[in-house]
DNA sequence: CAGTATCCTAATCGATACTG
DNA sequence: CAGTATCGATTAGGATACTG
């Protein structure tokens, strides 16, 4: 997966982000924590009925890429929070919005492409 | 996959967008041909090894997102010639110059952090 | 050169149930 | 509330061989 490096037109530096969205629920984790910190029911309620064992994957890997930090809070309800590093919303306010403003602007076209089969 | 659009957070328009990204060799594909139309033959070397199945399949998705084209040259020797659509330049110099930008910038931290598991 | 047809493996996503 | 443990369905990606 990443053992390509030596041919001319790979380009893995590229590769390397774009792995960042190759899975379903990332981006929509990262977008939900961009507004602050949340905690785990939270996440699972406004996504509207992602499974437990799905977010858990979800957030280890962008723990693992150190885009999400984890905390426990141990205020009264104690509690866990997940929230945004710098570098998780540098990657938000950066190429996720880019994306997000291409899509505003070329989404139609998209759709009518998808649609034309 | 799609159909989680009534929930609060989900933004399916961001989800349409990330979409593009989930499969290994599209960026890839699609990077490569900013520079100018390319054969299937040119595409295989230049990626260095990747399958006939992988790059059909890739193309195929390409296509039907309106990506890319396809176009049959008769001129000797007749060949086939892919070739970004005006959407899919806009998606390269847009998002994806984007996530290069990002990378850039932000890979040694993304990498550190990857690593120090 | 362009494209198709199988088969295999690994990984994601989803569902259900259970533990600290 | 937070998290783990299974199990199943689907699919992407890779390997090999063959056709127009």
């Amino acid at each position: 997966m990443t053992d390509h490096c030596e041919s001319l037109l790979v380009d893995c530096r590229l590769r390397a982000a774009t792995d960042l969205f190759t899975h379903m629920w990332d981006p929509v984790i990262l977008a939900g924590l961009r507004a602050g910190p949340r905690r785990r029911v939270d996440l699972l309620t406004t996504t509207g009925g992602l499974r437990d064992k799905v977010l858990t994957d979800t957030l280890r890997r962008l723990l693992a890429n150190g885009l999400v930090e984890r905390r426990r809070r141990p205020a009264a309800p104690p509690h866990v929070e997940y929230s945004l590093t710098p570098l998780g919303a540098s990657l938000v306010d950066g190429p996720m919005r880019a994306l997000a403003d291409w899509i505003t602007t070329h989404g139609d076209e998209l759709l009518a492409a998808q649609e034309s089969l």
